[in-house]
DNA sequence: TTATGTGAAGGATTTCACAGCG
DNA sequence: CGCTGTGAAATCCTTCACATAA
């Protein structure tokens, strides 16, 4: 991610202000939602502490690095003890700006899209989804897991209404870039990209993507790497 | 722990210690099944030759990082010119071992499920579903997407018959690793987690992970992060 | 001349190992 | 004593810059 500048294009250094974190390393802040994950289950069996063996193990990481990330957030830990459980998900919470009631809209209803509508994970980790948008007429007006599909042509005027910052793009590929395009130019700053493209954008949005071809295409990968090495260990011997 | 390459940028078998023979990187690995996705839609428009800053812009990525990324490969570039599409295509799927025919299994059908299950991207890219499977007494037998929905009772005969080595897992986080031990013990080396949780497997065994709330989590501190530098900007003005 | 391929430099991330606090 | 927090070391990844080949 770029530093922040400011007019003159000057790197504007890190404002060091009380209470506020540091800087979180991208790769840190990924493992931060996972953390977020195992502190939630933790304390659904009333588990108040935990130490960070037992937090790395259950996230899949080793302990060093999660006592890393951590301390990025401050020094939170009791030492010969471990974490408690709510302050931790608290601290996690608060840098990931869940504290923030953010509004969702999802764009494309299709097979994906609609099980992205259904799919808890989103509603208990505190994100509404405002909106489903289709282009498709036979969809606009239907109910979808609770939702009614409203046209894509209200667009500007849905993510305006809502005050809609982050989208979820569900659409052929063929139509992604416009799409995202038209989510930009009505003020969505967040986009979660499904669609099997690369989308560009201006500086100030962020994009994540999501491609699930691609995920198979690396597992695959690593069989080609295994069963070679299968076959030179059995020339081997 | 760069790999001495001779001229045809063959890794030169090196140390005699059998450790991992990993040549290609992990960064790699993950953009090249991208570089892949951009060079299908080329070949869709009949394009034939592209040069490293066309397909790096397409994949969204600088050029030095692509041709770096080719390079562990082999060279297979044209000085002055660029790549050809068809060569390149086939050298990236032969290293993503895409040249050998996989099948997957399927377990969950639920909504995500039977999203998965529709997902057009998995069949041409060279995935063959070869199961769906699920424990719902209600869904057994029925048809979804195409397939016929079968008892995960069967799992260890199916995985067996169809010769499948990678699952894609979509069943609740409950379940998840009761399931992901049974996969194992099957014989499959390869699982598309998609369960919110972590799941532990053997060492011979790699599990990739889509943790789609975290995804949101994630757009979400940098949601934080701009508002707070819109703030700080507002103060210094 | 043009665009690839690649050592070397520069960053970022992960691991190590231990000081220091509770 | 046990476990956190963190400099320092090690590793991994990206960018730079240019020799090199078509």
């Amino acid at each position: 991610m770029s530093q922040p500048r400011n007019v003159r294009g000057q790197v504007v250094p890190d404002a060091p202000r009380a209470g506020e974190a540091r800087s979180v390393p991208d790769a840190t802040v990924a493992r931060l939602a996972t953390y977020l994950g195992v502190l939630t289950l933790l304390a659904e069996r009333a588990i108040t502490t935990v130490s960070s063996e037992e937090l790395a193990t259950g996230a899949g990481v080793n302990s060093a690095m999660l006592r890393k990330d951590l301390s990025y957030l401050g020094s939170y830990g009791i030492r010969g003890v471990g974490y408690d459980v709510g302050i931790l998900t608290r601290q996690i919470s608060r840098t990931l700006g869940l504290t923030v009631h953010r509004s969702v809209a999802l764009v494309g209803v299709g097979n994906l899209g609609q099980a992205l509508a259904g799919y808890a994970g989103f509603a208990s980790r505190g994100f509404r989804i405002a909106a489903l948008l289709d282009a498709a007429p036979e969809l606009v007006g239907t109910t979808v897991q609770g939702f009614t599909v409203r046209d894509v042509a209200e667009l500007d005027r849905v993510v305006a209404e809502e005050g809609i910052t982050i989208a979820v793009l569900a659409v052929p590929g063929k139509v992604a870039q416009e799409v995202c395009d038209r989510l930009v130019a009505a003020g969505v700053t967040s986009i979660l990209n499904f669609a099997p493209v690369v989308v560009s954008v201006p500086e100030h949005v962020d994009v994540r993507k999501v491609d699930l071809a691609a995920e198979l295409q690396i597992l695959s990968f690593h069989e080609n790497r295994k069963a070679a090495a299968a076959l030179t260990k059995a020339a081997n011997s």
